[in-house]
DNA sequence: CTTGTCAGGGTAACCGGTGTCATGAATTCG
DNA sequence: CGAATTCATGACACCGGTTACCCTGACAAG
């Protein structure tokens, strides 16, 4: 009773007041906690006049459910990790915007976790990290994305997962494909269109997946109008500047030297750029770079990269839309896929 | 009794195992629950063998306790935030990944907001953000960390905080300094030993507590040599690259022309290096340019970019341990000072 | 021999929600 | 028209921890 009185006097009182909990709003609506748990979980049981009246008090107390207590009754957090083991600053970021759009306004949390597949404890960090928090679902990036045991893992331990990978590795609920093989197809079409025969590739860690795809829709592309990717115009690099540069370096002692340069992403293809500066030869007319990504570098780069627009952001979105249960994938699939973006790093062969 | 038999054949048993609650490490250590938990908080009440064989079940059925739980009794969530608004990714990341350092093996997880804070709703979201989630603490990170309303809102609701910025803004306790009036004195002096006279300097947003420390520790080294930052040699950027391209072309239109251009970032540096190259000029022979920042794009440059090396990483570290109370802050304070690192963008005038 | 103090530990209520089941009223059906 | 459903709601235990408080025994002081 004394209780009673003391909370009557509630909410917009002082500057911190206790948050209000469901008991609150179920006295305050003259109801049990129950119903107002079926209201806030959308029960179908309730009335539609009991409903409106609980709606009323939560929002004149804008009542928010705690969502430590909803997860540990549900056994589950409303949290989503994004694992991610990719070294590209920008990809990250731009990744974790796309989450944190689709779950503005929704009660999930993002919780992160930086990985080394290389590490011995690994796949038990990320095992701890999973079941520690309770996660409600994760989001696994390139080049985890990739990794089988993780999968396995995720199975094993009964935890909600979308792989955002180059191609399909998985069931499709499981899956965000980026379809890298679609921009290196775009790619081998605009070298092409310029004349390019010669065209070489630069590669990325070997293993990686997504740089097969870029390989392989390069090939593909290449194939349609008659053309060939040749071996030795292929060199293997790890996705770094320094890497570029030292491909690049390669393939420009060959002779005849290729007149095109692919490189499946745009450190390595800034790389290429340099290389071929300091060997005197200039993009586009002496050499034609394209690179894959779409990164800040790529504008920054004099001439300016062509390159393949990769939505990570829109990618992201999607992955947490699929992992919360947001229906709103509805949206233009083009918008998901790799575009070339053409600048100044390409141009006719001579 | 059914119940506790069932419980009998405890942990090893299949894959996904119900994970061990405090309840099965009181029950097969022979003590009621609330002297587990006392083992769990390291209370001094609790006889060193009892204490011992707590341990040994707990490291037996490798159990940790859950955070939610635990955060629904404490009223405050294992988690803490980190609050940015900050445009590179790069930084972003760097600090997101000193945070997991110090994060590692404890309790506690990481969860990202990113904000806007020209948006109308800003201070709400953050609100909402922060309660909703009963943070731990946050960790406000440039630009948003020196926006006092936002202090002003950690202090109303009563959130423990952390700001990270270049100069102290706030009590010690909530302060981690990043000290990059320092950064802009080596600068200074570096130039001042190549000969400079006619220095310049490219500021980036106004306002911005950062840009205004590392000019202001410019001037201090400039001072200390007897040299001047002349108010034309100054322009105002905006930490773009565009931005550095523009205050560029202003600045070489003057004449005499300076010889050196400081950049408040990296970002803007390679914008002046581009503009300088469009022009003519090659650095450092017709122009030294340095940066602030050392990010990847400063090794990319050609010449190398001369830069603040700023230990962001380390500075993130610090951070999280502040917040959650880990001593380790005893390590060498010159880790988390800038120190220049000399490249080639930058020599003697001439 | 009391009384007091303190280490060491247990009990019960509680944090803020959820599940399960019971209940009464209204509706449908044979 | 009585029985069987269906609907709308409440009571109560429970999720896995914590706090507040009480109890016990040992040992020192009075």
């Amino acid at each position: 009773m004394a209780k009673q009185v003391a909370r009557g006097r509630d909410g917009q009182g002082a500057g911190t007041s206790p948050r209000p909990t469901i008991n609150d709003i179920a006295r305050l609506s003259g109801v049990s906690k129950k119903t107002v748990s079926r209201v806030i979980n959308a029960s179908p049981y309730v009335q539609n006049e009991t409903r409106k009246r609980i709606e009323a008090v939560i929002a004149e107390l804008s009542y928010a459910p705690d969502p430590q207590a909803r997860g540990l009754a549900f056994r589950r957090s409303f949290l989503i990790g994004l694992v991610y083991d990719n070294s590209n600053a920008q990809y990250v970021v731009n990744m974790q915007l796309g989450l944190l759009d689709a779950m503005a306004g929704t009660d999930f949390g993002l919780l992160v976790h930086a990985c080394d597949r290389a590490s011995p404890s690994f796949l038990e960090d990320l095992r701890g990290f999973i079941k520690k928090q309770r996660l409600f679902g994760v989001v696994l990036t390139p080049s985890v994305s990739e990794d089988e045991r993780v999968a396995a893992l995720m199975v094993e331990i009964g935890c909600t997962y979308v792989r955002v990978a180059s191609v399909s590795l998985d069931e499709p609920q499981h899956m965000i494909e980026t379809h890298d093989r679609l921009g290196g197809e775009a790619v081998a079409r605009h070298l092409a269109e310029f004349g390019h025969q010669r065209v070489a590739f630069v590669s990325g860690l070997p293993g990686c997946r997504a740089s097969h795809e870029r390989r392989e829709g390069f090939e593909a592309g290449l194939a349609a109008v008659g053309l060939e990717l040749e071996p030795r115009y292929c060199q293997e690099g790890a996705y770094t500047f320094e890497s570029g540069i030292e491909c690049a370096e390669r393939l420009l002692k060959l002779k005849p030297r290729p007149t095109a340069v692919f490189a499946a992403n745009d450190e390595m293809a800034a790389g290429v750029m340099h290389a071929a500066r300091l060997a005197g030869l200039g993009a586009p007319k002496d050499l034609s770079v394209v690179g894959f990504g779409d990164f800040e570098i790529a504008r920054r780069l004099l001439p300016r990269l062509t390159t393949v627009h990769t939505p990570t952001r829109a990618i992201g979105r999607l992955a947490a839309e699929r992992l919360i249960g947001v229906a709103d994938e509805g949206r233009e699939p083009k918008d998901r896929l790799p575009t070339l973006v053409v600048r100044e790093s390409s141009g006719p062969v001579g």
